[in-house]
DNA sequence: GAGTGGTCTAGACCACCTG
DNA sequence: AGGTGGTCTAGACCACTCT
């Protein structure tokens, strides 16, 4: 983000980079926001003051701050401020939730943590999360329930170090989703996923958790989610028997 | 679109109606594509002329456009000018065709169409579809191959007298996406889908189609299709015994 | 070289929220 | 009333494509 001083007929700042400015400007904010200066829920200063602090017209800072209210990264309100977005438990669910019932109708589940362990990752686990040799993998083993009723069962496989401060406590009910927690706890905020469903038969654990007959068959969404960084942060299984998994191209 | 000709400091157009003049004329440039004006493939008016057409200043054409870009309804190139978008195969198949192989690997199937004819709808294809009680639907039943290998069976529930010039040829195998033949014949153009993905167990029909048995698991996909104006014009069931559907989400 | 879209600036005014 | 984001305009210059 230079100036460049030499004397022009508009008097332009001069992108001395290749990059046009307001993707410049884009990837400096991305950057603060990574770096903790704005955190999640927080307010940004307004745009004329980020025009004066970095030496650019108001127009390049709202078209930056456009593309990241696209990709849901902030969030403005006429008259209030621009805000780095927070993951609230409800936009999560709405948002990266994709199972519903046979009916259609959404799905409001507690999530029931069944145990955790950190161990070395699998060959297949270094491959999906992209992971050295060497990395630990804390593995959550969850149900999700409505009414009591285990609807889901899920295998959740983390980088252990970047997930160190996540401690979650087995055995008790939680409604929060669990991106919240990734989010506040650990600093990490999943902003895109890759989903594969596919069928599966139960094996025992799957069955035993979902209330069904091993070697039944089973719903099986692999999901590959990704951070702010774009780095791969989360590699989650999960099975249903009943459900199905909605979801909307354009 | 209307210029107040009233005396004003800057000297703007006004908006008689609430909503953004940005707004007005993006819904107008659709409009226009709609009634077939700009046609799926051909170019519009240079920003420059369409500024002086509306009367409205460049920004707010380029913002009316940049919506309409990030919808996927025009195309920009820069130097040469901005085209509505028309469905090329390929680009289709990247964009709604979600079946993969077991491993990942993209398909690359051609279509075999079994048979057609057009028939009331059922209740369920008209609470599907939103159709009255006295409409027409027309029904394809189509394969999906890989070298010979039938991987997907398909059930396509279409209205009538909307695709009265579809006019497909049974039992020729055919590589174009179909939803190139819904733009070019038919002028419907797909915007959007809903996608629900569930269990099923394969009847006969499934059964010989796909190669496998009667009451065999089987992958099913159910698919709402929305066109240009919003309006639902197509109802599809896709079932597969070895695929695996893929989706993103930001 | 002429024409197109892409970037960037500058400034006015409007609509909304908060004190 | 003062500050914030939203809309709209006007114009310069840049980068790309075609002929």
């Amino acid at each position: 983000m230079t100036l460049d001083q030499t004397p022009r007929v508009t008097d332009h700042p001069v992108r001395l980079e290749a990059r046009p400015l307001y993707q410049q400007i884009r990837d400096l904010l991305v950057k603060r926001i990574i770096d903790g200066i704005w955190r999640p829920g927080s307010y940004l200063p307004s745009e004329q003051q980020l025009c004066t602090e970095l030496g650019v017209s108001i127009g390049t800072i709202r078209k930056a701050m456009e593309d990241l209210v696209s990709q849901g990264i902030l969030e403005r309100q006429h008259g209030r401020g621009t805000q780095v977005v927070a993951h609230s438990s409800a936009q999560s669910r709405f948002r990266f939730l994709r199972f519903v019932h046979a009916d259609g109708r959404p799905l409001d589940p507690v999530a029931h943590l069944l145990r955790q362990s950190v161990r070395n990752a699998t060959l297949e686990e270094r491959r999906q999360l992209e992971l050295d040799a060497h990395e630990k993998v804390l593995v959550l083993l969850r149900t999700r329930s409505e009414a009591g009723e285990p609807l889901v069962y899920e295998k959740v496989i983390l980088p252990a170090e970047m997930f160190a401060r996540l401690d979650l406590k087995t055995g008790a009910d939680i409604s929060e989703e669990i991106y919240v927690f990734y989010q506040k706890r650990c600093g990490v905020t999943i902003m895109r996923t890759q989903d594969q469903i596919g069928l599966d038969s139960a094996d025992a654990a799957i069955a035993e958790a979902l209330g069904t007959k091993t070697g039944e068959p089973v719903l099986h969404v692999r999901r590959i989610s990704f951070g702010l960084d774009g780095r791969r942060v989360e590699y989650r299984q999960s099975w249903s028997a009943r459900l199905k998994y909605q979801t909307e191209l354009d």
